[in-house]
DNA sequence: GGACGTTCTGTTTTT
DNA sequence: CAGAACGTCC
């Protein structure tokens, strides 16, 4: 038996699966059969009797394991439910909450997302009396993110000489003291942001000897995918729990490395021999996935970088298609050329949509794509993009969640405290914070003792408050009776969310209702997944939550339905596909401008470049535009750098556009160049078929309103869906933004909308 | 406190 | 262009 299923790898491939005592390091290239060298080692390893549960294996996402567990699960069975399997942050997170009150924190702390993070700071820096353009939130955010990754705490920041001349020079010299309130804030909360997860697991291994002990003996065997795009902290929680059995196993490509921007170091890769004496080292290079084209153009790409560990990739598959460069003359041509060739390909190559991708640089440069893609039926699908749980009423309704969990959420509590709106506004609420910093307790303490206080607060927002905390407090005490979708339905009830969103009429609100309803689907789905096990509870629903992406729903249904995918380039990590299209190849935008300015930003830029192009197993495609909307800018653009850096031999140049273009061939200049001419007119009328939502396009201010600014909705369209009430529209008149539309119903009653941004209201 | 209107400003990638 | 932040009115 255990010799069979070895027979399936390459005799590079097998060394790397057998070798599985001490350090190891395999250099995978791309499309080398990377997930297959790990999956048949976990395999291997239980098959020579290891147990499952000695087995940490860390992946890059949530979704990565679980697709690895099931492969296992083939080869092996059952066994493979045990493994230690997941993200540094979730299977670290799951590992805090046991120990966690070794490290002063209650096992049911929240984990704050970036958004939660960067409201706390924003209230830091106002509380501070700070100025905001100074400090803003998101640059302070990465500041302490980056700090917190080399393992610094605010006392030993502010003590670092350096760092303070840094600060001081950069006159951000309160840094030190927003950071320390920070995380006082964040632990007064008993929540962690998503660097702590990885920062407190150190100090739990660093200063709880019999802690690391236990965890040395239990993940006996080490294995970590994607090494390349590991930080300073997760390189130290690996070095000390692989300090005892040195069974750790790295996997990864240096080419590939794509996260510098968060932290990831990829020193760790190239110093990995360093690190650990006695490294046995793979290299997969052998290409299963590409053409020899591609893997080719790939190559000369790659080769422009400094930094890299040697290695060659060849593939023995056939030559292939050149790689396709075209020329459009706008962001939303390229867009329709990339739709047209997708078309077509579909008929000439008998493809399905599936096996098509569209990569771009920036989450903005999906919509002029597909918009191309609705105008010609294309189902489509982004990958990736706004995660369900970053829209707000999910967010809404998950802060109670949070809230009921553990009372003292901060940001949790900032959320809902007023929403629905109950009379506690900004006012009470900042009295309330000074309160609880002045005593050195959380806002929930303050609430919940409000009497004791005596805030300068008027006595019917006392009562509230009072109201609001047995609230909370009465669906805490359902929490170990109630399943968790019971518990959810009735907080969704109790509150008035529910009774609040389903009077909102609006597509937006009845769009909003059907998240909610998903929402508890998935708490539905939690409950009875597994009736056997103890009570699923809304606790534990929520214990890792926050570490999940909108591609760890859902899947069932989306995930095998036939749409093409489109996906920013770092998303589209680890997938292939037979058709591959780059949009957007533009000096400033892909190589990004925020990274043009080193040779470290540059390469990087390069290796993500070098990422895009090998997810193409048959064809690759890539389009630039000589001008861009951005920002409300027409924008000229000039051709990627990264273009010539493919051999010419590898290149075959299609379908340009250029009629009446007054492109000029000066230099990029930064301040926005307004070109003069209108967009080719769109051919055929839009379908509305598969679509449920009509949405608003803003206006300008003064500007005559008519149905082209009904996004999809072209002149005298019918609205076929009308489950919200909304049918044909007849005339719109006015200006934005009280601008007036007359819409028929399909029971013939005329009603008139008021339109006001993306929203539709109901006036008469 | 809340609804609604106006002005300003940012502008990469994400566990 | 879109969303946040601010200002004005009830």
């Amino acid at each position: 038996m255990e010799n069979d299923f070895l027979a399936h790898l390459n005799p590079e491939q097998r060394g790397a699966v057998e070798a599985t005592e001490g350090p190891v390091m395999i250099i995978a290239g791309a499309g080398s059969g990377k997930t297959r060298v790990l999956t048949y080692r976990i395999a291997h390893l239980i098959n020579k009797g290891v147990d499952p549960y000695q087995i940490l294996s860390l992946t890059f996402t949530n979704k990565a394991a679980r697709e690895m567990k099931e492969r296992i699960g083939h080869l092996i069975g059952d066994g493979a439910r045990d493994l230690w399997m997941g993200t540094f942050h979730s299977v670290f997170a799951r590992l805090l909450r046991r120990e966690a009150s070794k490290i002063g924190y209650p096992a049911n702390f929240s984990i704050y997302d970036t958004d939660d993070s960067k409201t706390l700071l924003k209230s830091i820096v106002k509380e501070m009396g700070l100025n905001d353009t100074a400090y803003k939130a998101s640059g302070l955010l990465g500041r302490i993110s980056s700090i917190k990754t080399v393992l610094m705490s605010p006392k030993e920041y502010m003590n670092d000489i350096q760092y303070q001349n840094e600060d001081r020079a950069a006159r951000r010299e309160h840094f030190g003291a927003i950071y320390e309130t920070y995380n006082k804030r964040l632990y007064k909360s008993s929540a962690m942001d998503f660097d702590d997860l990885l920062y407190h697991t150190n100090i739990l291994l660093r200063d709880h000897p019999e802690s690391l002990l236990k965890y040395q003996n239990m993940f006996r065997y080490i294995l970590v995918d994607e090494y390349q795009d590991t930080n300073f902290s997760q390189y130290m929680i690996l070095r000390q729990l692989a300090a005892r059995h040195l069974n750790i196993c790295v996997v990864g490509d240096d080419a590939q490395s794509i996260y510098a921007f968060r932290g990831a170091n990829i020193q760790n890769i190239l110093n990995f021999q360093k690190h650990y004496s006695d490294t046995q080292v793979f290299k997969l290079e052998q290409n299963y996935r590409s053409t020899k084209n591609i893997v080719n153009a790939a190559n000369q790409v790659i080769s422009k970088n400094r930094d890299q560990l040697k290695k060659t990739v060849w593939t023995s598959n056939e030559e292939g298609e050149k790689i396709r460069v075209s020329r459009a003359f706008s962001d939303s041509e390229e867009g329709r050329q990339i739709a047209q060739s997708i078309f077509d390909t579909r008929i000439s190559k008998q493809a399905k949509n599936k096996e098509f991708a569209i990569l771009y640089r920036t989450n903005a440069q999906s919509r002029p794509l597909e918009e191309a893609l609705r105008k010609l039926n294309i189902p489509y699908r982004i990958y990736g993009g706004l995660s369900f749980y970053q829209r707000k009423e999910i967010k809404d309704l998950m802060a109670y969640f949070r809230l009921t969990v553990n009372h003292h959420d901060e940001e949790a509590l900032r959320r809902v405290i007023n929403y629905p709106i109950r009379g506690i506004g900004d006012t009470t609420f900042d009295k309330m914070i000074v309160a609880a910093a002045d005593n050195d307790v959380s806002i929930w303490t303050v609430m919940e003792n409000i009497a004791d206080f005596n805030l300068p607060v008027q006595t019917r927002a006392i009562e509230k408050i009072k109201e609001f905390v047995t609230l909370i407090k009465s669906f805490h005490a359902l929490l170990p009776d109630y399943s968790a979708y019971k518990l959810a339905d009735y907080i969704a009830s109790n509150t008035g969310i529910m009774k609040e969103l389903y009077q909102d009429r609006t597509p937006e609100g009845v769009n909003r209702m059907e998240n909610i309803q998903e929402l508890l689907n998935g708490l539905k789905d939690f409950t009875e997944k597994d009736p056997e096990a103890e009570m699923p509870t809304l606790d534990k629903f929520m214990e890792d939550v926050a570490l999940l992406t909108s591609e760890d729903i859902n899947e069932d249904e989306e995930q095998n339905t036939d749409k093409v995918l489109l996906m920013t380039i770092h998303a589209a990590k680890g997938l292939e596909f037979n058709y591959v299209y780059i949009g957007g190849l533009e000096e400033n935008l892909f190589p990004s401008q925020m990274a043009i300015m080193s040779r470290e930003e540059l390469e990087e830029e390069r290796r993500l470049f070098y990422v895009a192009i090998t997810r193409a197993k048959k064809q690759a495609n890539l389009s630039y535009s000589i001008s861009r909307y951005r920002y409300g800018n027409a924008l000229s653009c000039e051709p990627s750098r990264f273009l010539e850096e493919i051999p010419a031999d590898c290149v075959e140049n299609i379908a340009t556009y250029s009629p009446n273009e007054s492109y000029s061939q000066s230099s990029f200049d930064r301040r926005p160049k307004v070109f003069n001419v209108t967009p080719p007119p769109v051919s055929k009328p839009i379908s509305l078929t598969n679509k449920k939502l009509v949405s608003l396009k803003k206006v300008t201010a003064g500007a005559p309103v008519d149905n082209s600014h009904l996004t999809g909705l072209a002149a005298g369209a019918k609205v076929e869906h009308d489950r919200f009430g909304i049918g044909e529209v007849i005339t719109v008149e006015g200006h934005y933004p009280n601008s007036k539309a007359i819409v028929m119903f399909e029971n013939g009653e005329k009603k008139q909308l008021l339109l006001r941004f993306a929203h539709l209201k109901v006036l008469s």
